[in-house]
Parts: C-alpha cells; sequence; structure tokens
DNA sequence: TATGAATGAGTCTTCATTCAT
DNA sequence: CATGAATGAAGACTCATTCAT
C-alpha cells in the first residue's frame, strides 16, 4: 500500500491546492475534495477543522515566505543607506519577489484572484497596507539621512504604489510569464520606477 | 397599498448596489434583497429577468460612461499629437477618469471587487486587455511620428501599466478619496509615470 | 385599430392553442401567453376563469364534434343491420374519423399528447371507456340480430381495441399524415381489422 | 439511530416509484419524497444525483427487461422461419411480455403514462419507433423467403401497430389485468392479429 | 375593461458541517 | 482513523392567481 498514514493529509492538500487554484475557493466543495483525494468526506475533518483551514494549509508556505520577505526589510543593514538610491529600495524587492514567484505561482494566483470567500478574502488589502507602512517607513529612514530629499508624498501614492506591485505580480503570475521575459520586464519596470521615484524625490 | 412602479424598482436597484458593494454579488441572496426593499421575492421577478440583470442595470451608468471614455480616445484629433508628450496621453486620461471616479465610485468599486459570480467576473482581465491595446497603438503611432522614439518596450510592460492603472482607480474608489488628495494624488502619479515613459523611450 | 374588444378573447385562444399544442399544456404559463398575445396577464382572467378554462375552451370544438359523432352512433338507424358485416361499424367509424382529423389535427394532438396537469390529462382513459361500452353494446345488439356470431369475446379485448383505436388517432395528428396516406392507411386497417373481427366472430 | 445504508436508499426508491405511479414524475416533489420516506431531504442527493436519476434507478429493471427482449428477436435463429406465420412473430412477442408485464407492471405504467418532463417522457415514441424498424426488417426478410408475400404494406401501418402494441401492454397494466384474463385476452388479440395480418399479406 | 404589482407557496439543488458507528 | 448518513439552511427561480387602481 503506498498512501499510508500522512500521506492523506498531503494528498488532501495537493487536490485542495489544485482545485482552488483552478475554480477558486469558494467554487470548491468539501464533497469534491473528498471525491478527488479518495478520502471520505467526513474524515476530512479529523485532519482539517473547517474548508478555511485546508486554504491556511495550502497558503502557509507562502505566507512564510512573505513574512520571511518582511523580515529582511526590516532587518538594520537594509536600512543603513551607504548611498542614497531609490533604485535599490526597487532592485532588493524586485530580487525578493523573483524567487516568491518561481516559488509560489500557484499559491500567489490563488491568494490574490480566489480567494473570495475565505479568510484570505481581503489578503490584497492587508497586504498592501502593509507594504504602504513599510514604504512610508523607508522613505521617513531617508529623510533623516539626506534631508535634502523630498518626502513631500502622499501616503496614498505610496499606498497605490503597493497596490500597483501587487497587480504586477498578479499579472505575473496570472500570465505564468516566462523567466526570461520576466526579467526583460522587471529591467523595464525598475527604469520606469527609478525615473519616477528620482523625480518625485527631487533628487 | 401600491407604490409607484419606478419606486419600487428604484429601491430595489438601490438596496443592490448597496449590499453588493458591501457584500459582493455572490453573497447577496434574492431573498436578502426582497427582504431589504420590503418587496416580495417573487416579485423583484417582475421587474428584473435575473440577478444578473439587477447587477447590470446597476452597473449600466457606468458602462455607458466607460464606453464613452473609449470612443473620446478613438477620435482622430487624439491621434495627431502636434507636440511629442508622453504626459498627454496621461492627462487626458486622468481628466477623463476624475470625472469618473467622481461620478461611479461606488460602481466602480463593485465592478472592480464584488463582481465576482456575475458576468463582470472577468471585467478586470478585459478591461486591461483593451487598455493594452490602446496603449500599444498609441505607441505605434508614436514611433511613426518620432522614429526616434524607443518602443522596445514588452507588450507585458504596457499589460502590466494597464493593471496597474485599474488598480489605482481601485484604490481611490476604495478608500474614498476626496477630491484635493485626489487631485495632489493624480499630480504625483502624473509626475511619476511621465518620468517612467520618458526614460524608457529615451527621448 | 384592427383588434378590438371580442378579438382579445379569440387572440388568446389562438395563442395558447398554438402554444399549448407546441410545448403541452403545463410547460406553457400564463405569462407567456398574456405575452405572446400582447394582453395584460391580469386581464386575462377576464376573459377566463382559469388556465384550465382556455383549454377548455380551446377544445371546446373538438369536444362538440366527438359528441356529435356520439351521437351519430347512437342513433336507431345505425342499430338496425340489415345485412350482418363486421366491416360496416368500421366503415362508419373510420368516416366520421376522417372528418375529425382533418378539422381538429391540432386539438387531437393536444388532448392526447399534452393535457397534462389539465381536466383533460384522463380524457384517453375516458374516451376509451365511452367507447368500449358503445361497442359492448353494438356486439350484443349483433347478438340479438343474429344469433349465430359469437360474442364470447372479453370486455378488455374491446376495450383494448378501443384503447388501439385511439393510439392510431394518435398517430395520424403526430405525424400530420396527407389525405392520400391516410387513406392508404385506413384501406390496411380496414382490411386488417375486419379480417381480425371476422374470425374472432366466428362467422 | 442509523438506518442501513440500503434500508434508506429502498425507501427512497419505493416511495418514488409509488408516487411517481400515481401522480406522474413532474408532480412528485422531491420536498414529498423526503417527508414519505421520512429522509431529510438535501440527504436524498447522498444517494441520488437528481430527481431523474432516482427515476431512472426506478426504470432500470425494467429498461434491462427491454434491452434483454430486443437481443432475443435479433438473434439469428429467431430470423430463420422453417415455416411460414405470421403467428410466430405474435406469439413470440406475447410471450416475452407477458413476463415483462408479471414483473414489471408498476414500472410499466409509469413509462408509459407518468414519465412527463424526466429523461423518459419520449420513450412511448422512441419505442415505438424501434419497434416499427423491427417490424419492418422482419417483413423484408419474409418477402425474401417467400417471394409470393405481398408486403405492399405502408409504414405507417406497421408504425400504427407497434403504437396499438403498446397502447395494449400500457391498457393491460392499467388495469392490472390478471394473469388468467390476460391469457384469454391474448388468445383473442392473436387470433384477431393473425387473421388480420394474413389477409394484409395476401397468404 | 385593462393593468402592473403583488402574493405565497412551490420547484430542484447545493453547501459546509456534524453525528453515530 | 475512517465512514456513510444526516442535517438544516440557503441558493436562484417559477407559477397560477389575485389585488388595487
Amino acid at each position: 500500500m503506498q498512501t499510508q498514514k500522512d500521506n492523506i493529509r498531503d494528498k488532501i492538500l495537493e487536490v485542495a491546492r489544485n482545485e482552488f487554484l483552478e475554480k477558486g475557493y469558494k467554487m470548491v466543495s468539501m464533497r469534491y475534495i473528498a471525491k478527488q483525494s479518495e478520502v471520505g468526506l467526513s474524515n476530512i475533518y479529523n485532519y482539517f477543522r473547517n474548508k478555511d483551514e485546508i486554504l491556511r494549509e495550502v497558503l502557509n508556505p507562502l505566507m512564510q515566505a512573505l513574512d520571511h520577505i518582511m523580515e529582511e526589510h526590516n532587518k538594520p543593514e537594509h536600512l543603513s543607506l551607504e548611498v542614497f538610491n531609490s533604485e535599490q529600495l526597487l532592485q532588493e524587492h524586485i530580487f525578493l519577489f523573483t524567487d516568491l514567484i518561481e516559488n509560489y505561482k500557484k499559491e500567489l494566483h490563488l491568494i490574490l484572484y480566489n480567494a473570495h470567500g475565505s479568510c484570505y478574502e481581503n489578503f490584497r488589502e492587508e497586504y498592501t497596507n502593509h507594504h504602504t507602512q513599510m514604504g512610508y517607513e523607508y522613505l521617513n529612514k531617508m529623510k533623516e539621512k539626506f534631508p535634502a530629499v523630498n518626502i513631500q508624498i502622499s501616503e496614498f501614492f505610496i499606498h497605490t504604489m503597493s497596490s500597483a506591485w501587487l497587480s504586477v505580480i498578479g499579472e505575473i503570475v496570472s500570465h505564468d510569464l516566462p523567466k526570461p521575459e520576466m526579467e526583460q520586464f522587471f529591467g523595464e519596470y525598475m527604469t520606469f520606477c527609478t525615473a519616477g521615484w528620482k523625480q518625485l524625490m527631487k533628487v
């Protein structure tokens, strides 16, 4: 017998992941997950409290990776900017997310587009807020170090940039953009944004 | 007591609009709309063919406004660029959308965030594609007029900018941004994007 | 204005007849009849007590024609058989029904196949019973006149022949059999049945 | 208290069978079946995909029996007619159907009279066509073997005989005819039809 | 007469979750 | 651990009929 004890849990998760991704959280019923994973419907509840928990488990690796990125960004050494360069923030960001996208394409698509009805249905908004706050703090740090810099930028603009960034991620995973195109795109994106930020910050 | 025809129709529409906005198309049941608008459930079907039609009716003014914007953009005089200026496209765009947002805040929020399960569930994607195509054509027109311009820009980048633009709209209506803040923001946004495009197009 | 007062009633009836025929009594809603006949839904109830009454009205001519046939059959002169001939009963029957079919093709189809849910849903059964009784009486009359005739025929057989006769009618109207084919068929049918009856009655 | 699986399934089927028979497929609601079989409405859907499937299950044995009869008829040995006798076809037919009726009285009634709205609503027509085709082929085989035989018989006549045959079946099951009466009847029926066919085929 | 609005019970079906074994 | 059975509320939508004007 190939499938043993804990494999059941994994099978459920795998099926759920694929089905959630394809059809969206709301459109996949527990019945269907049970059938696809060849597990008794009610048995699922021995492994997961409820449907939502399955999604949480499915998205757990992604969430941890996102937390990891956050931590990286908040490390003090990243804040000591020896040379002022708005490019740096972007560069880092992009670098961190390139891997993320590579590893969690499916999960990202799921959480960005198909989590309606779950506990992650507001993920986009929440993450954008988080991201905005980080950007805001970064700007302030910058101002401290380089007082000449203009940071008379509305919080909403930063918020919007954060939101747009999620859109970018979303589009990449949506279109399953191959790595070369992705890198070309990120080049363009960086050129675009760096010029934009420099202009805004009047550097 | 028989209420005048249009009162009830409007009441249903208003209730639906608010409820759809708040909870999303899928999560609002006909039963609930009926209860909320104090109309017999089956009576709703004397006014609307089905749930989807209510949404369509709610979003009809917005859709027409969007069509109007499209037409404006496709008018030939908009394509004859006397002075090369990537700012122009943006300026126009923003100008057209400022009104749109002012008039259709709720509807925009509804179609962008809460139309899952309805005939508009792919609106974001469809509109983005439309927008992308328009941007692409614009670039080619530019190249014809000003051969020095660089248009070696991936289609995906344009697509992403279109998507990001919808995110911007979404954030504005989401946060119910007051007009002054909106105008400040658009100033920043234009500064940012203009610098970005100029850099990319190597002008 | 072409359509006046009583034409409304007729229009409703015409629409109902066609729709009932095409889709069956149950599948045609009052709403639809109203829409098709360009009459307000509730106005229909000024002309007809209910849906069933519309059907009754539609089928009224047919029912009267059937009654007429009955009467013809019960006239005493038809019972005085100068020459014994089982062909005679059939001949008459067929003759009477040929016209009926010609005039009430649609109505016959309706009452035989599409009256489910109406007051005529048991028409087939009821008419068969009637027909059976007539056949039975005829046989007895025969026996009185020609004691040599065998009438040791189960009532059920007569019943079945009556039922089969309705099937025949049903098939003819179902297939909209043109008159020449109909006459050929009736020829075959008579040959077949006459031989059958003669054999059974041991004449 | 948990009843054994099959008990409930069977109970639902039995209730459905009886109710369908009595009131017709369309007029029996799932709610009613649930109430009658003392099963939660939604629980029914743990046993059957939908209403139609219940009917299919109910009629499954009958359908298989009918298929079986078809196969019997198509066996080559049945086509080699050693002695010409139109009686043979009938005899066989009747023999096969006697059992069928005995075993599937209720189901036959259901499919013939009360399947409106289900996947079997055209059964009568479909079976008649099938039957007609079989009859037609039989006649041709006859002609090959016995060229003297007249087969200038309209297809419609055969069709009608097939239809009438279903009527006969219908009447038998409708009246719940006891076996002795049934056998007497079939005797009469055979006498009648044999004489008829012989006359028609000019033998 | 004519109408649009209203009614209320009805249709089949789906869902996530829990129960009893 | 595992299961099939059970639950109860909810989903959109339809219907013949009646009401008020």
